[in-house]
DNA sequence: GTTAAATGTAACCTCAAAAGTTGCATATGT
DNA sequence: ACATATGCAACTTTTGAGGTTACATTTAAC
C-alpha cells in the first residue's frame, strides 16, 4: 500500500496531495492513509502540511526513492521470521537448527533487500504511464 | 516452521520421526505438525505411514529440496500482493498503479524464489552440524 | 486376533496484526 | 473567522496462523 500511495505522489509530480483523495485512489480509509504517511514523513519520502487545501507531497525526487527504503521504512513483521518459541529447549537440537536458520533466514533477507533496491519510483512511474498510454499530469 | 520440520527430518537421515516428537523438537502441538506434513507429503517432500512405531521421514534426498520448493508448497499469503480492492475503479489511475504494481510484485517474487532455489536442506543440515559441533545422527 | 500407537480430520478456540472507524483537538490557507 | 486538513487517541472489525480437543482409522508388534 506505501509503494502504491507514493506512486500516486510521484504521479502528482510535487502537487500536494490529501490524504482524503489519496484515500479514495487506494480504497480505504483517510485515517490509515494518515498513518502511513506519519511512517513515511519520519522516514523523509513526504512532506505533509496541515491546513485547508494542502495536504502532502514527494520529499525527494522518485530516483531517490528505491523499494527497499520503503520496504524497510514500512515493514513491521519480517516475513522469514522464527516463531518466537518458548526457551525450554527441550530438545538440543531443536535449538541448533533454530540458530542455523536465522543465519540463513538473514541471508535472504539481505538477499531480498538487494533485489528491492534495483527499483525506484521513476522506474514504477515509467511502467504506469507506459503501460496506461497516459501523459504525465504535471501542476498547471 | 516448515524448514524446521524437514531440517529434522533431514536431521534424522531417514529414520521415521512421530509427530509427536516432531512437535516437541518444534515446541508446538502434534496436530499442527500433522497439517503441516500434508503439505509436505503432497509435495513430495516427506513419506508418511500410519500405525504404530512409524512416522513420517524424508521422501528425497536433502540435496533435492531447496527452500524454493519448500516456499511455494507452504506459503499461503504471498508478501508482495495488493490488497484486494473493490473493482469500483473510482480512479483510472489507482488502477493503472495497480496494474504496473502486479508486474513489478511480481519480479520481485520471482527474484525471491531465485535465491531461495540457491539453499537446499543439505546446505542447512551443514550449516547445523558445523554451528553446533555435533555428529551426525544415523540410522543404528 | 488384539492391542497399543500413530495418523487423518473435523470442529472448535485463541491470539496477534493490520485495517477500518469514530471523534475531536489543532493547525493553516483563504 | 472559517472551512479544510492533519495528528492522534480509542475502539471495533477482520483475517490468518496457530493451538486444542476429540475421535475414527490404520498398522506394526506382540
Amino acid at each position: 500500500m506505501a509503494v502504491q500511495v507514493l506512486t500516486v505522489l510521484a504521479y502528482k509530480a510535487g502537487e500536494p496531495v490529501t490524504s482524503t483523495l489519496l484515500a479514495a485512489s487506494v480504497n480505504t480509509n483517510p485515517v490509515v492513509i494518515r498513518r502511513l504517511l506519519l511512517v513515511l514523513q519520519s522516514a523523509g519520502f513526504v512532506e505533509t502540511r496541515k491546513g485547508a487545501s494542502v495536504g502532502s507531497r514527494l520529499a525527494q525526487p522518485p530516483q531517490r526513492i528505491d523499494l527497499a527504503q520503503i520496504y524497510r521504512a514500512v515493514e513491521t513483521a519480517e516475513p522469514f521470521k522464527l516463531p518466537q518459541r518458548s526457551m525450554e529447549h527441550p530438545c538440543a537440537v531443536g535449538h541448533c537448527i533454530q540458530a542455523a536458520l536465522i543465519q540463513v533466514f538473514a541471508a535472504t533477507e539481505t538477499a531480498l533487500e538487494r533485489e528491492l533496491a534495483k527499483t525506484n519510483l521513476a522506474h514504477i512511474l515509467a511502467l504506469v504511464e507506459k503501460s496506461c498510454g497516459q501523459s504525465r499530469q504535471r501542476p498547471h
